[in-house]
DNA sequence: GACTAACATTTTTTT
DNA sequence: AATGTTAGTC
């Protein structure tokens, strides 16, 4: 398993457009634009005024990007200090700073390239006692500093709730899932809590300003900021202390900001502040350059507005947009498939992919029977494509809408013997151990961290209950002090209403905690983590268990020590500071391989086993949203029902139904040479099986692009009794194999590849009529147990010679 | 305070 | 189907 830090070297292997290194490249500037059409060489030479570049899938935007770069060194006599560029993502950063270094040498070392949560960390925890100052107004006595902790989405939620239960608010009216998204919403709108309590026309809106200023009060006594506070705090402080933003504004002279259609408006007002304008004074603004595509915009539903790239050029009057068209990596088969279903969406900037790669291959389609018969399509089709030669598993790509979709293929490809690897679903750092784990250390490296002290407090169980929780927090209410001060005081001399034994556990827990900052201060976090294990109990609790996943989370844990351990060792080698104006802009501010520094990257780089080692030769199951960004030779995308593609949320709402196409979008252009898309007539949907139509979007592919394998008309076996399936056109053609004059049964005898799910009629040759109850394992040992009546409930083994039939 | 049973919930998720 | 949350009991 690849960890996040091997990121700067091992980098992914990624299938990923190619970077093609040439030594002196980057001292001339003719050869820099060699390579380059004519729209990206006019992206990469433009100057002076902002640039737009709307870059179509597979048109080469990060090469736009990176030449660009190399091109201000070489050409227009820029200083790599000066010059920063922002992405969404760590792989994006990481992938662009290495196709730069290869460009331009290891001066790239002193432009900033990074995230824009990442860039406004280093901003705040520079300028902590600025942001402190800030917020002295809105907090009595904030605790902010420089090393603050960053909440994610997880914890803010458990803030929230926190919250939520302190203002006794209905959990019914009012979940914490809502409350959290509205309080993350308003700060994407840069709204404070008093804006929000001004604007609230009802309720939810009302005790929505009353959660976000509980909130960020919370907050800023646990001396923390969530991940939208990083964006907003960095906008608050440059707008309201002119001289720190003319001080990035000298420095950074060039600035880039990729994906820019996945901007919310926080980030939108961050970038124009670190640009500037005429009259902010000082400083001639910034030159900016943003590279997007508005069709690929999948991120409204986090706050992404689309608005941002479609009225650039009204926000930047001068701004010059160039568009690239030309794409790199599909088919002209594949490229018309995708301008087809896009140009469903109206009110887009008409934009028109092309190819000189040829015609290709048709679009396959594929209607299946149920989503069994659509993997098995699916796992049939890979084999002959790599019997064929035609492709290795590591080309092939199999795209769902949800998550859960994922279960099937990977029941088949077991059963197949087919290598796979699922990107996505619960990532390494969500799971509940290594939350765990990582809240101690948040603890101890912040001991003002209410949301993880209290996560702990009782984890492993050691007589720390709801009930002693709620009188430490009512005391620190009523003291005005924080929930750590009480608890220690609860340690010390305890606390009014506060039983011996609670208090007897508090005391232990607190000991518990300075004799693990021992360690802190003594050894590595790798060192630390292992001590905390043994210490707190929690490795013997899991090893105790007998519940088998804790086997696994064991692992988990281990794996966490790899990664500190990893850290430890690879402190960079001290960042060479550029001479002359850098000043002190990049110094860094939390010492190399602390306990706080190896926090933030997790907080920040939290994605690293979803980075592939593609070497291995797998075919990559992921949702479509993952997908962005990639590409494959051969994609699979599945699922394209109403109700499934796009998803049922979506239907009746034209802005989501717009998004679900752009998805579409960039599904499709994620193939290099074959495209297939299938949908099935009948799915299992939490249990309940479900007749779905086809996907609207599916009838937007122009039908000569179409080549389908199994048609609607001609699927095998008529539905048994699919009471209201619509349109059950199919009775001719009969199609061979099944012709055993029974009509829908299947026997095992004859086909090991189907499977029991839970509700299954079958017939045993011994015990007769059964219902089944469960099913567990997969290919050679799936058991099930049904329930025969009469004849008892009996574990069967599913293998091929067990006398059963499906019904 | 801990354990258990009933109950609800279930899209996507760069940081 | 699987999981987390909450209410009720020991």
């Amino acid at each position: 398993m690849s960890t996040l830090f091997d990121l700067p070297h091992g980098g992914s292997s990624w299938p990923q457009e190619s970077s093609e290194p040439r030594a002196g490249r980057e001292h001339d500037p003719d050869q820099l634009l060699a390579d380059l059409n004519p729209q990206q060489r006019e992206a990469v030479v433009h100057g002076g005024s902002p640039l737009l570049v709307v870059a179509g899938a597979g048109s080469g935007k990060t090469k736009v990007l990176t030449h660009r770069i190399a091109y201000l060194l070489a050409a227009r006599g820029a200083h790599p200090g000066e010059i920063m560029a922002i992405t969404f993502t760590n792989k994006a950063a990481v992938e662009m700073k290495e196709r730069v270094t290869d460009l331009v040498g290891p001066r790239a070392r002193s432009m900033w390239v990074s995230t824009f949560h990442s860039m406004c960390v280093r901003v705040l925890r520079r300028e902590a006692e600025t942001v402190r100052e800030l917020l002295a107004g809105t907090s009595s006595d904030p605790r902010l500093n420089s090393n603050f902790s960053i909440y994610d989405a997880d914890d803010a939620k458990r803030m929230v709730t926190l919250v939520a239960r302190d203002l006794e608010l209905d959990s019914k009216r009012y979940p914490v899932r809502t409350l959290a998204a509205e309080v993350s919403n308003l700060k994407n709108e840069l709204l404070t809590p008093a804006d929000a309590a001004e604007r609230a026309g009802n309720d939810l809106e009302r005790k929505v300003a009353d959660v976000y200023a509980s909130y960020q009060r919370r907050l800023a006594d646990s001396n923390a900021l969530d991940f939208d506070d990083l964006i907003m705090r960095t906008v608050q402080l440059l707008r309201a202390y002119p001289e720190v933003a003319e001080h990035y504004r000298r420095r950074f002279r060039h600035v880039m900001v990729d994906e820019y259609q996945d901007t919310n408006h926080a980030q939108y007002a961050l970038v124009r502040e670190l640009v500037g304008t005429r009259d902010s004074g000082g400083v001639e603004p910034a030159e900016l350059c943003v590279v997007g595509d508005a069709d690929q915009s999948i991120y409204a539903f986090r706050g992404a507005t689309i608005r941002n790239i479609e009225e650039f050029e009204r926000d930047y009057p001068q701004a010059r947009t160039i568009l690239l068209e030309q794409n790199y990596r599909s088919t002209q088969t594949i490229l018309s498939a995708a301008n087809a279903v896009i140009r469903g969406n109206t009110g887009r900037r008409d934009k028109r992919l092309w190819s000189e790669a040829g015609e290709g291959e048709p679009v396959v389609g594929y209607v299946a029977d149920n989503e069994h018969d659509e993997a098995a399509f699916v796992a049939g089709e890979i084999d002959r494509l790599v019997d064929d030669g035609e492709a290795t598993f590591n080309d092939i790509a199999v795209f769902y809408r949800t998550n859960n979709q994922s279960r099937v293929f990977e029941e088949v490809f077991i059963r197949r013997g087919l290598p796979y690897r699922v990107i996505g679903g619960v990532r390494f750092y969500e799971r509940r151990e290594v939350r765990d784990v990582l809240a101690y250390l948040r603890v101890l490296d912040n001991p003002e961290d209410t949301v993880n002290l209290r996560r702990i407090l009782n984890v492993p169980k050691r007589g720390i209950g709801d009930r002693a929780q709620a009188v430490v927090s009512v005391y620190a209410e009523q003291e005005r002090i924080s929930f750590a001060a009480a608890l220690r005081r609860a340690a010390g001399e305890g606390l009014p209403g506060l039983n011996t034994r609670a208090q007897r556990a508090i005391s232990g827990f607190v000991a518990l905690l300075d004799e693990l900052r021992e360690a802190v201060a003594q050894s590595d976090v790798a060192d630390v983590i292992e001590t905390l294990l043994e210490r707190t109990g929690y490795r013997g609790e899991l090893e105790a268990s007998d519940d088998p996943q804790d086997a696994g989370r064991v692992e988990n844990l281990t794996e966490l020590i790899t990664v500190a351990r990893e850290f430890s060792e690879m402190r960079a080698p001290s960042e060479e500071t550029s001479a002359g104006e850098s000043e002190d802009v990049d110094a860094a501010v939390l010492p190399d391989g602390s306990l706080s520094a190896f926090l933030e990257r997790v907080s920040l780089v939290a994605d690293a086993d979803s980075l592939p080692d593609s070497e291995e030769g797998m075919i990559t199951l992921m949702t479509l949203h993952t997908a962005k960004g990639l590409e494959f030779p051969v994609v699979f995308s599945t699922g394209w029902e109403d109700g499934v593609f796009p998803h049922m949320r979506a239907l009746g709402e034209p802005a989501e139904l717009a998004e679900e196409r752009r998805l579409a979008y960039v599904g499709i252009t994620r193939a290099r040479r074959r495209l297939y898309l299938s949908r099935a007539l009948m799915r299992s949907a939490w249990g309940q099986p479900m007749t779905n139509p086809a996907s609207r979007f599916l009838g937007e592919v122009p039908e000569d692009l179409l080549r389908w394998r199994r048609s609607e008309a001609e699927r095998s076996a008529p539905q048994v009794r699919s009471s209201g399936s619509r349109g059950g056109g199919g009775f001719d053609r009969g199609s061979g194999g099944a012709g055993n004059g029974r009509s829908s049964a299947q026997s095992f005898k004859d086909s090991v590849a189907i499977k029991l799910a839970v509700g299954d009629r079958v017939n045993h040759d011994k015990y007769g009529l059964g219902t089944v109850l469960t099913t567990e394992g997969e290919g050679a040992r799936a058991t099930a147990t049904i329930d025969f009546g009469a004849s008892g409930t009996v574990r069967l083994m599913l293998i091929g010679s067990v006398p059963l039939t499906k019904l």
